[in-house]
DNA sequence: CAGGATCAGTCTCACGCGCAACCAATTTAT
DNA sequence: ATAAATTGGTTGCGCGTGAGACTGATCCTG
């Protein structure tokens, strides 16, 4: 590409590089990709199968709707992933006495292992990408990250998100 | 879903709320959905479209190569994208005498009307969402952003992104 | 100045996704 | 009590995507 030319245009400029979505987008795309090959290629685990282990190991139950919308996934990527994981048998289904609509989502003990081999891997990668901050701009920088979500819902509040 | 019960785990623990990956990529999916409202919903145009279309924005001549790379986006993506707003009348392709290989693409007046009227609406909505963050927290949230792609991209150097 | 590597862009294929219709269980209203 | 509305979850469908093969053009190297 070459140097930005200016546009022969009347509009206010907008410039990629400098424009807050674009960077985000960007950088969550680059982090992302980095991690899913941890997940994907060492363990055959696609994106939001990963996100129903992760959930799963931080909150030994949940109902498919929890993990949905802690993961912002659809109920149907959440559905297929997760027959895909009892199938791989990483997952068990257990019907909830009190509400049979529901059902009760845990790991197996196989399902816990992969999870236990991926979280260290997982904490050492945000690790090394942490490096590029010292420990006050991170705590910054995570506290700024909160407050421009919170705007975000705020602009968009009806909206359920979709990763 | 519940409060975070500890899971019966030696691993390390991963609160994915903690997660650096994970807050990225719900901020960025957040402010992305939101604003694909803007292009999506009132002026028909798929994410990869307004890619194309916000870089020739900025720079009038590109190639799909350079709006490929400079929009993160695999090379068969932009093709599509590119010939659809052709189709509609908001792309040119030029050849390039130069190079037979390579096309030269340009915004039609129609396509550089549309840009103009999204231009605004975007930056408005950035400034929206800044709004969260004081001046100084600005300027030191996009350079924290900017100190971490670096590190992304020195951790997975060869990977080619999609975003 | 040939022949092989490289490059720009298109196209086919298979897959994963979101959507929305759907089913079953449960809650609410009448 | 019963019908209507709501909720949790699944499934069929259509579409847009990424991977990668392929075509034609250009460049490199001997």
């Amino acid at each position: 590409m070459d140097a930005p030319t200016p546009a022969s245009s009347s509009a206010p400029a907008l410039t990629l590089e400098r424009f807050l979505p674009y960077r985000l987008v960007a950088l969550s795309a680059r982090t992302s990709n980095a991690l899913a090959r941890i997940y994907a290629e060492r363990f055959e685990l696609t994106i939001p199968q990963w996100r129903v282990i992760a959930t799963l190991g931080q909150s030994p139950v949940a109902t498919a709707r929890d993990i949905a919308s802690h993961g912002m996934m659809h109920k149907s990527t959440v559905s297929r992933a997760v027959s895909a994981l009892v199938a791989r048998g990483l997952l068990r289904k257990e019907p909830n006495a009190h509400d049979m609509r529901e059902e009760h989502l845990r790991l197996t003990d196989a399902g816990r292992r992969i999870y236990d081999s991926i979280v260290p891997e997982a904490l050492a990668f945000e690790a090394r990408l942490m490096t590029a901050l010292d420990p006050q701009e991170r705590r910054l920088f995570l506290a700024m990250i909160d407050k421009l979500d919170a705007q975000a819902r705020s602009l968009a509040p009806d909206m359920e998100i979709e990763a």
